[in-house]
DNA sequence: TCGATCAATGACTATAAGTCATTTATTAGG
DNA sequence: CCTAATAAATGACTTATAGTCATTGATCGA
């Protein structure tokens, strides 16, 4: 007897279809002017409906929010699936963020915007816990590529993985942000290229941390194997 | 006739009142929480003169916002109002931004929610205009100070002043949220110093751009002076 | 075929931003 | 001191939207 799991599989599709049209709206307006009205109408559902499958308008968002990050560790998990050494790794995962920055702009902001308490406070603990393991999952992907290169002797031994991922992480936020938020001020009033500042920034920060031996090989090291 | 006068002074004091209540519920709640209604009981004044005094509930945040950024300005001033070196300023600089954010932590927070499209896009054009002179006038001061280290020989002529300020300014950014957005999820748990790191991660990033003669030289340029 | 269970609906409630006709206070002139 | 004119303040009202729940409709098992 499967109709269970048809019954099973028609909810997740509705679920996900309640997604599909919450991301339409969030994208186009953002959390606060979008409204359960017009996601239900996007979804051709009524409002109620919504809410037998969402708690609130906050964990839609977080549900929404949760394929940005799936996408974003996939990104990841490919930058580093190659058998190039750590350091390259690094400089993969860091173009592999600018590039989900990039390509998926609505994520990123959406993302960010999370740091609003008002959204954290409104959100049921199982979106909160897909939440933390997803970050989990991708912290654990680029504090084990820090530890790769300092295990191989290609950063410093003195180097703390978990806060050197911290370092580059929250350099390339602060970048991207500024980026996101005001872009043309920076670059078309004073010309500045932002992303080559990002690309200039993390590079140093990370040979910063490199032993001398690798950093006398530094070139060898980041550039792409030439087959 | 001083009456005129004295309506003005009123007027603006009237102002002032309605700002310190919005400053109670704002730093208490946060934008979305906070109720135009509680303002105004916290002003005594009825809801209607609100709007007589500020267009609308973001207006009024936005005025909330600017005596942060006056703080900042002031401290920014005070940092560099010392006959040291430009670098030892550039420290001090940085060294107020971490103070500012730990002591005016609210005004911090109220300023990064600005990111939110939404208030952005329902503020008055004189607030915005007042916003962008502080700014200004924030930004020419750190921008200056970076053009005398370049001047003085102790940045490398090849560095652009506004360039490495976006960048410094960025990265302290990006921790400082970190910091303030899940202090003790990096700190408790994991045993990281992040303000150490912040220092760390700017001290980096300026000793990247210093002259060869500067390095050499550094703690001479960063220990304060010793009557 | 029919009662039971599950899914969907939309009218309804509560809350909060913003408005405006009315009321209250202040000023200037006679 | 009185009064008309002007300015300031009020709060009931309008509108918008998140979230609820009694009712309706669909699907299932026997």
């Amino acid at each position: 007897m499967g109709i269970k799991e048809r019954k099973e599989r028609e909810k997740g599709a509705r679920r996900e279809e309640i997604i599909n049209a919450a991301e339409r709206i969030f994208f186009e307006k953002g959390f606060a002017p979008a409204t359960m009205d017009e996601i239900a109408e996007s979804a051709e559902l009524s409002k109620g409906t919504l809410y037998l499958y969402y708690k609130s308008k906050e964990d839609l968002y977080i549900a929404v929010l949760l394929r940005g990050s799936e996408i974003m560790y996939e990104m990841f998990k490919k930058a580093i699936a190659t058998d190039e050494n750590p350091i390259r790794h690094l400089f993969n995962l860091g173009e592999a963020y600018f590039a989900y920055f990039q390509e998926q702009r609505n994520y990123f902001r959406m993302y960010y915007f999370l740091e609003n308490p008002r959204i954290h406070s409104q959100v049921s603990s199982e979106m909160m816990e897909q939440c933390e393991l997803l970050d989990t999952r991708i912290w654990d992907l680029v504090v084990g590529i820090i530890r790769r290169a300092v295990e191989g002797g290609l950063l410093r031994d003195d180097v703390d993985p978990l806060e050197a991922g911290v370092m580059l992480w929250s350099n390339s936020n602060g970048l991207m942000r500024l980026i996101d938020r005001d872009e043309w001020a920076w670059t078309g009033k004073h010309g500045l290229n932002l992303e080559a500042m990002l690309r200039k920034a993390n590079k140093l920060l990370v040979q910063a941390m490199m032993t001398e031996k690798a950093k006398a090989s530094f070139d060898d090291l980041v550039t792409p194997a030439r087959p």
